[in-house]
DNA sequence: GGCAGCCTGGTT
DNA sequence: AACCAGGCTGCC
């Protein structure tokens, strides 16, 4: 997929996001969908960018912009080291809600209560469910774990004996803490930057995810490392109790 | 459900 | 050399 030609000669005419899928639009309404993966980025920039040769085994796509209100010969750069991300085109943006978009759960952003709790079935891990993008969209390990220590749920609770008293207080928390990451300009551990190349500080304020070991920030107990689903998890076996 | 596998790169 | 990493798919 060259998303050059998929695009060339349109004109950008709006931006999509939906969980962490992002999405551009053009004037004639074809679709570029882009998937960051673990380490994708974009980037904007110069005629002079990269000053030297980088890394080329990673996967780098290019946006030629000629109008508009960026300098001219401006890049958009796709630009994704571990390769996990992706580029797709759609046909238009109907197609695409109606089609891979159909798919996510509700925004994490915005998540109400009432759609956690619809959400929260069965005997999966709750951070299980965090994570999956078709229960909700737009959570990923860091900040599934800084909600769940923010909401006082232990991440193996199963999905359905999550106290109906915590539902709430765990949507407010999944809202509250990607709202403060991306206040903040995202958490840049590694290979996260803004597009024009800021690193975020969400990273700073962590109060658990990399800090298994250090004391909990509330209550001073030790915090645990496990491994759920898959990922490093980390939670304070005291402030979050498994019911 | 969990989990290996996909990739590269940085750290132990 | 081995292990780890912000995600996701597909295979048990």
């Amino acid at each position: 997929m060259e998303p050059r030609a998929l695009l060339d000669g349109a004109r950008i005419a709006a931006l999509h996001r939906h969980g962490k899928q992002l999405a551009i639009e053009a004037n004639d309404g074809r679709v570029l969908v882009i998937q960051l993966g673990m380490s994708g980025q974009i980037r904007l920039v110069g005629p002079g960018y990269p000053p030297a040769p980088t890394a080329h085994r990673h996967i780098e796509w290019r946006l030629v912009l000629d109008q508009g209100r960026v300098p001219a010969r401006c890049r958009v750069l796709l630009c994704d080291p571990r390769r996990f991300g992706g580029v797709h085109a759609a046909r238009t943006m109907t197609e695409l809600r109606a089609g891979a978009w159909g798919g996510l759960g509700p925004d994490a952003l915005d998540l109400h209560a009432r759609a956690l709790a619809g959400v929260l079935v069965g005997r999966r891990a709750v951070k299980a469910v965090l994570l999956d993008q078709g229960a909700i969209a737009g959570v990923g390990n860091i900040y599934a774990d800084e909600a769940l220590f923010r909401a006082r749920v232990h991440p193996a609770t199963r999905a359905e004996r999550v106290p109906p008293g915590r539902i709430a207080p765990l949507a407010a928390a999944l809202r509250a803490v990607l709202r403060a990451a991306v206040a903040a300009g995202g958490s840049s551990l590694r290979d996260y930057m803004a597009a024009d190349g800021a690193c975020g500080a969400a990273q700073n304020r962590h109060a658990v995810y990399g800090a298994a070991g250090s004391p909990c920030l509330r209550c001073r107990t030790t915090l645990r490392g496990v491994r759920l689903a898959g990922r490093a998890t980390v939670f304070c076996p005291a402030c979050q109790p498994k019911a």
